[in-house]
DNA sequence: GCCGGCTTGTGAACGCATGCACGAGCGGAA
DNA sequence: TTCCGCTCGTGCATGCGTTCACAAGCCGGC
């Protein structure tokens, strides 16, 4: 009896949804108007039994017999997701990472318009990036109050990330995607994702170590961790 | 009963395992010498109980009634993970963000070295990031062949990732670390791992706009295809 | 109008991960 | 030596997520 919204969505699946969003886009932009959860999970490697139950913590929005239409159904996850409007974000640290996130046409194009970059480095303070100039940590709140902004991106060195988390929540941000390597302490009210880059590269390690060291006693098993 | 090592490690406590290590580095330089679990599912943000249960994969370590000792313990780890030498990797696509990658030092001190990138620009063919010249894509199998590389990072536009990716495979790459907001298809022999900043920044805006709504039923049910 | 083929939505079983609770074992104090 | 406090290692229960399997339901053909 899935509920057309308002229901909890279970975190795995929220995490999966950007995905479908995605494929389903791809899929109208063929001219394809109709799709079945066999196909989508094939296009998303998953399991097609796993796309319906997703799916249907959104609603009942297939059809028996015909599948789901493509553009209802695109139109429904973004709802869902909260895409119907822009989420702009701020960035703090326009270094390697900070620049290259500012200058990603893909972040505008899926809804989330960099709304400004700021740095504590005088240096860099001012310079341009593409169409964006890089302000002062200063004028955090100014551009958070004025853009709107709840999501912020901590781009600075390790050390100095709880200090950039420490403005952005100052600042008024809610939801904060942090790429330093560090635990970021916050108000239980904000939400914060981590991305580790080098973690990435341990948990490949990780597999590809294994199988070369295939030792000991026991049948060698194969793990076959594609996705 | 935990077998010193060898065995299978559940694939949630490896993703945990770096982080571990990591905190464990901060805490020896900070000339601490012994842990317990509490102190460090403190620093991770995780349970106690968790931390010694993911420990005890990798064998008995700890002592009762005292801890772990730091130093023995990130040895420990680092093997696990197959950190005790490095893993040289190659970059493919050197734009906004294989140049940030590229840039980046925490790799290299982190036992990811960047052995070459490679891009299929002439243009940038030639250019200089730091210390290392972007090469053309053919060169890879030399780079690949002559620097023992396993491991590959894919950062090109999503039209071309999986060309790339092709091109990783023949090379001889055996993982590859996905930036490219496509599904890669590839040979059950190779691991892949796929990171989408963009997902991550809509799980966010999920999250957000649900707490700005909190009232349950709502919802016009509008035909998106009412035409 | 009816039938047969397809695909959805979901109950139920299974498997993995988490967290509790406690026995086992170590170090230090008396 | 003996006892006490501390912390590990882990059995077990609980909960979440995945997958199977199938009835419900729609469409097109006849
Ligand atoms: N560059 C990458 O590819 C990469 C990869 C993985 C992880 N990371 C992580 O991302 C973060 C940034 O990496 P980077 O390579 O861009 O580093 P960087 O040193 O090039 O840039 C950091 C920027 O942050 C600014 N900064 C420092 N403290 C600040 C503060 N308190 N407020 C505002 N700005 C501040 C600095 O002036 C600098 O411009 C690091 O934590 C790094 O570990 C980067
Ligand atoms: N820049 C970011 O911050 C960011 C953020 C999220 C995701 N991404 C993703 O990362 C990827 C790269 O982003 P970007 O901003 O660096 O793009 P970009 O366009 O700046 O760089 C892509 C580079 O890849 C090269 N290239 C294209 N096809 C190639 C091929 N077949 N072989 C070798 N090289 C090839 C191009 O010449 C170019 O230099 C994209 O898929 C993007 O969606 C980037």
């Amino acid at each position: 009896m899935a509920m057309s919204s308002g229901r909890r969505i279970p975190e795995a699946t929220v995490a999966r949804l950007p995905e479908y969003l995605r494929l389903l886009t791809e899929t109208l932009d063929a001219g394809i108007s109709n799709v079945s959860s066999d196909e989508l999970a094939d296009m998303a490697g998953v399991n097609a039994a796993k796309v319906r139950k997703d799916l249907s913590y959104l609603g009942t929005y297939g059809v028996r017999g015909v599948g789901y239409e493509v553009e209802y159904l695109i139109y429904q996850v973004r709802r869902e997701l909260g895409l119907d409007h822009d989420w702009p974000v701020v960035i703090v640290g326009a270094g390697n990472l900070g620049q290259a996130l500012a200058g990603y046409g893909g972040f505008r194009s899926r809804g989330y318009p960099v709304a400004g970059i700021v740095d504590i480095d005088p240096a860099k303070v001012g310079t341009m990036l593409g169409d964006i100039e890089v302000r002062s940590v200063d004028e955090l709140g100014d551009i958070v109050a004025s853009g709107a902004v709840s999501i912020g991106v901590v781009a600075t060195s390790a050390i100095s990330a709880q200090d950039a988390a420490d403005k952005l929540v100052a600042a008024g941000v809610t939801s904060i995607l942090n790429f330093a390597p560090v635990l970021l302490n916050v108000p239980p009210t904000v939400t914060v994702r981590k991305v580790d880059l080098a973690v990435e590269l341990q948990i490949l390690s990780y597999y590809e170590q294994r199988r070369a060291e295939p030792p000991a006693s026991h049948h060698a098993r194969r793990s076959g961790t594609a996705s």
